[in-house]
DNA sequence: TATGAATGAGGGTTCATTCAT
DNA sequence: AATGAATGAACCCTCATTCAT
């Protein structure tokens, strides 16, 4: 029995978030206080919790935002039915908004994501299934090019995927510590170094 | 004049710090309350005190502790002149002890201040310089190697350095998130990708 | 876009205000706890400071409420021409609200401020200002009587100002050590002895 | 059973109050730690709790002293038989200290003494006797006075005791908030007041 | 739907005092 | 007699959340 539309319901949840995501990335989770947000979406302690059960609510709305855009980006890239180009579109995808600042926020927001999964249950389960599906979709993609001869056999397709996982991640956290690192050339590197080892 | 030895003194320090180090693993830094470590060391509130300025200054002291830590190892791994031998034991220093399940608390207070250190300048230097070292350390290896034409060269040095640290703190987010990693396959998928690269 | 009225803040602030004094008065300022204030106001403990920076700001609200009942008086007093007039109505407005008991609270107060003023920078500049006004007055005053010839010249009329702001401030003590000390018989004697000696 | 002598109780005592005038004429009695005054006293915690019950003791302490030496001062102006002397050694011997910087802490407690009074009611005996007593005297000497006929009848001996007391006690205050009035003119002025009351 | 004043549990910290040594 | 590490109640204050309007 909404008054309102949708679009207005989700216009606000949207305005919502996005204030509390300016301040989330500043502050943290838990140095940001509702106040903050309220101060910062122009919006009253009321009418946030009209639209949201909590605060804890907006951290999980914000985990499933970042979660389902990392859905499309794999759907996306797994599309083309050649492993080899899906392999190409899935590091492509991953990698080149990294050289896009516009998603600072997002970055400092995913990593204060990936520690608070560790203390928070229903922050883990998000950022579980966002790690938990692509690693499956490339383990899948590199042990079809396993099968193909492309890889060493002996070696745990599972394992390659976390370590592909491993080299997203891992350069976004020095990506939050320091803007000024140069993206491309870690780009060229990591790439130069994976299809080294996948032609050897 | 001091009543107590050194020993005790320090014996005292680390004892606070070891209930917080269970405590924060646990919940975290902002979730656990002084009482919290109060409970968890036996001690008193007042107690604390004696030997901390405060919650930010345990998990400085925390922070510092991790961080001399890697020193020692760098340092160690860093003793031998040869370059391969040296970028050997480098790798075998950090990756090693991941298969330790003694060190799980490390591990996630470890995370817990790659994000704390986002919104906390203390932690933030100290982070800064724990990763900073071995980056310096790494790429100084890795130029060498490169003089001697054993990595292609027209890839920043400094790059395949951010490279080699992403498959570490990448995969200790992993392992934080799921204990149950085969650790083993990991590091040797790892050590594979790397060894492919430096000689082809 | 404020839910109440200007006048409702203001009276919540007077509510405030009116517990604090109410407590100071029988405690003293730092024996009085924020809770003390808490249950006599009747409100939360976070209602307080809604209208409050915190304790040091509502001693200072007290102080600033004091200080400008002060300057009322002394404004009323010297707008009369009449220097003669002038000096009885200033002696006048501050002899008399001595024998109201209604502002018994008021009076413990006051002379807190005075040693608060001692240790509290901000409270010292109120009560300084609310000296150092009167005894300019005082003392513009006193020299134009004197200047007349209605008092001994070679006496600083500083001093003599100085002298009647003790006459006041001095008895004032007496007053909050024993409310039953008679106030009209010691009106009486101060201001015989302030006239005698004018007309000397 | 004391061990040592009383001499030696009797010199730590002394030496722990001295380091808690210090204190306390700085800071305020209730600003100031018993940590302050272990440091400034060079003693330990347990060391002070030897010599006096607890904070409050010490400053009862303190009291008692101040007003032993006003005692002296009233005993020894007192013992000239002849009014006109005694009166005016007892207001020499009060007044004249206030020119002696030295006697700059002692000034400070006493006025703390006099709120302390209000709230704390060991300090309120001690303080009350110390105005009671020289009341009484000088009440007593203004009597005489005024049977002889040198103060005109109808005003009441104690109110015009009281106006001394104020005269006293009054510019105390005005010191304290300002070391750099000029005291001599302020004696002067003040005596000439009341001389001139005196033979009026 | 929207407001924002109000709540009150709980936060980090201090400090007068004690007692084993 | 003297120490000083330890205690723990109490301090001031914050902030996620609610509800009367």
């Amino acid at each position: 029995m909404p008054k309102v539309s949708n679009e207005h319901q989700e216009a606000r949840r949207a305005q919502i978030i996005e204030a509390a995501i300016q301040c989330f990335s500043k502050k943290g989770f838990h140095q940001t206080s509702m106040q903050d947000i309220v101060l910062e979406s122009g919006l009253s302690p009321g009418a946030i919790y009209l639209y949201f059960k909590g605060k804890e609510d907006i951290i999980r709305a914000i985990a499933d935002k970042q979660h389902s855009k990392e859905r499309d980006l794999i759907a996306k890239a797994c599309s083309s039915s050649d492993v080899k180009i899906a392999l190409g579109q899935l590091v492509k995808s991953f990698f080149e908004p990294l050289s896009d600042s516009e998603v600072f926020e997002s970055r400092r927001i995913g990593v204060q994501l990936w520690t608070e999964a560790l203390s928070n249950p229903i922050v883990y389960e998000v950022v579980r299934s966002g790690i938990d599906e692509p690693l499956r979709e490339l383990t899948k993609l590199i042990s079809e090019f396993q099968e193909q001869g492309s890889i060493q056999a002996g070696l745990a397709p599972d394992a390659i995927a976390r370590v592909m996982v491993a080299l997203y991640q891992g350069f976004i956290l020095q990506l939050v510590w320091d803007e000024q690192v140069n993206v491309g050339e870690y780009v060229t590197a990591a790439e130069a170094i994976i299809s080294t080892f996948f032609q050897a």
